[in-house]
DNA sequence: AACTATTTTAAACAATTGTTTAACTCGGTG
DNA sequence: CACCGAGTTAAACAATTGTTTAAAATAGTT
């Protein structure tokens, strides 16, 4: 019953057409409405294919789902095969490496489900969340840290180097997960003219400089310290972001 | 029908029980597995009350849910009143802010259910997300800002203060919305030993202090300005966070 | 053409969903 | 006591869910 699929998906011999329109189909209804609000006669009436059909070639509604996931991956993977922008100067790179993963994050295309796809997944992770991870974005993770240690003149201990790229891309996905706070925490007017993925940039390479450049981060790291010891703890509990202060 | 849960939820004159148990019950359940996951019968099962309650006391199964958004809001304002670091100089106060944020979202607690269920909230917004944004978010990032503005002895546009808040704002809340993605990145003996709240807020306390610290951090902007022009756009669209480098 | 394997189809499946109904209990008032 | 409104209950509601079935259609091979 099943194995028919199963030697389908394997082999991919035959082109019946249905197992593909089914999976093009899908993935933009998964990123748009999340897996849960979608229905599998949503994404047949869509596919123009019959109810019993993600049944037979994929089992499950969730082998759709894995399904998806994985061809994206793979799609993306081919079509972006090795950047390289190896040698030039640290401060470019980092620009470049920040840039291009705004670029990712502030959705303009049309074709942004693939994103809004893989942050549901970061989101809320499933089975395909730990492989994806380690296939794409464990590398950049690592230009990111290398990059950032040849930015910074002095040598840096790996955790020190682990916490600044975690800034970096802190800042930089916030944009995509917090969007819709920021939609009423920013003037309209005001995020137009200097929220767009250029002026963002800049503005976190910026932050990045200035605190990996020379030692004068971890200077204040210790003039912070100084104040770190009793008073903290106990206004700890008192105040919180979530409160409201005025 | 529904009159007579309005006019109690008003009025307040009955103690019966069971929507004050139906109401304390659903927060845990809601923020656990979120809103679409949740059946009205488990709700009602946990509170040991008939499955008609819910209709009957909230009308709806989205009343249940935005009267505990706003229960959880009310009580959260209630706890908090105002916190009342206002003298002291900015770089403790800013600290301070980040140590408060940072608790708020690295969960330790066994009650951080009701953060749980405003980062759903903020990850995918309801009809309760704007009014919640505008009671409890905005006052503490006006506050932030203040503080930035402070802080930077330069006059600095307002543009600019919302850039540098929400930078903080983003390196803060990824520890709780991408936690799934840092427990792949980073190693837990690293994650354990400096990845705490304590070290966390003096890193992005330090960061923060960097960035804004004299006009430092413009001129870095204008240097990297220069790297803006032309060579960018062509590397655009090459490789991207989300894809393999290695 | 006949047979086989593979794919598609319409229909029904069983389970669960949120919501509603009508009877019922209880406490207080005339 | 009778009455009434508020609250509770069990049952059923209609709708939708993911999944399966068994027959029909299609393609490929001998």
């Amino acid at each position: 019953m099943k194995d028919h699929a199963r030697i389908n998906r394997e082999t991919s011999m035959t082109e019946s057409g249905t197992r593909e329109r089914l999976l093009c189909v899908a993935g933009p209804i998964f990123a748009a409405h999340g897996y849960d609000r979608v229905t599998i006669r949503e994404l047949c009436a869509a596919a123009e294919v019959n109810i019993a059909s993600v049944g037979y070639h994929f089992g499950d509604k969730m082998g759709l789902y894995r399904a998806v996931i994985q061809c994206v991956r793979e799609q993306r993977l081919r079509r972006f095969p090795d950047s390289d922008n190896e040698r030039s100067d640290p401060e470019k790179r980092i620009l470049l490496i920040i840039r291009n993963l705004l670029s990712r994050m502030i959705s303009e295309d049309e074709s942004d489900w693939e994103i809004q796809l893989l942050i549901r997944e970061i989101q809320r992770p499933t089975q395909v969340f730990e492989t994806m991870v380690h296939e794409c974005f464990v590398p950049q993770f690592q230009l990111l840290i290398d990059t950032l240690e040849e930015l910074s003149q002095e040598k840096l201990p790996k955790y020190r180097l682990d916490q600044f790229a975690l800034s970096v891309v802190g800042q930089c996905t916030y944009y995509a997960m917090g969007s819709g706070m920021i939609r009423i925490l920013i003037p309209e007017a005001e995020r137009e003219d200097h929220f767009d993925i250029d002026s963002l940039s800049v503005h976190i390479a910026a932050v990045t400089l200035a605190a990996t450049r020379g030692g004068q981060a971890l200077e204040h790291d210790e003039a912070i310290r100084k104040h770190l010891s009793a008073p903290i703890t106990t206004e700890r509990k008192q105040s919180s972001f979530f409160e409201s202060n005025a």
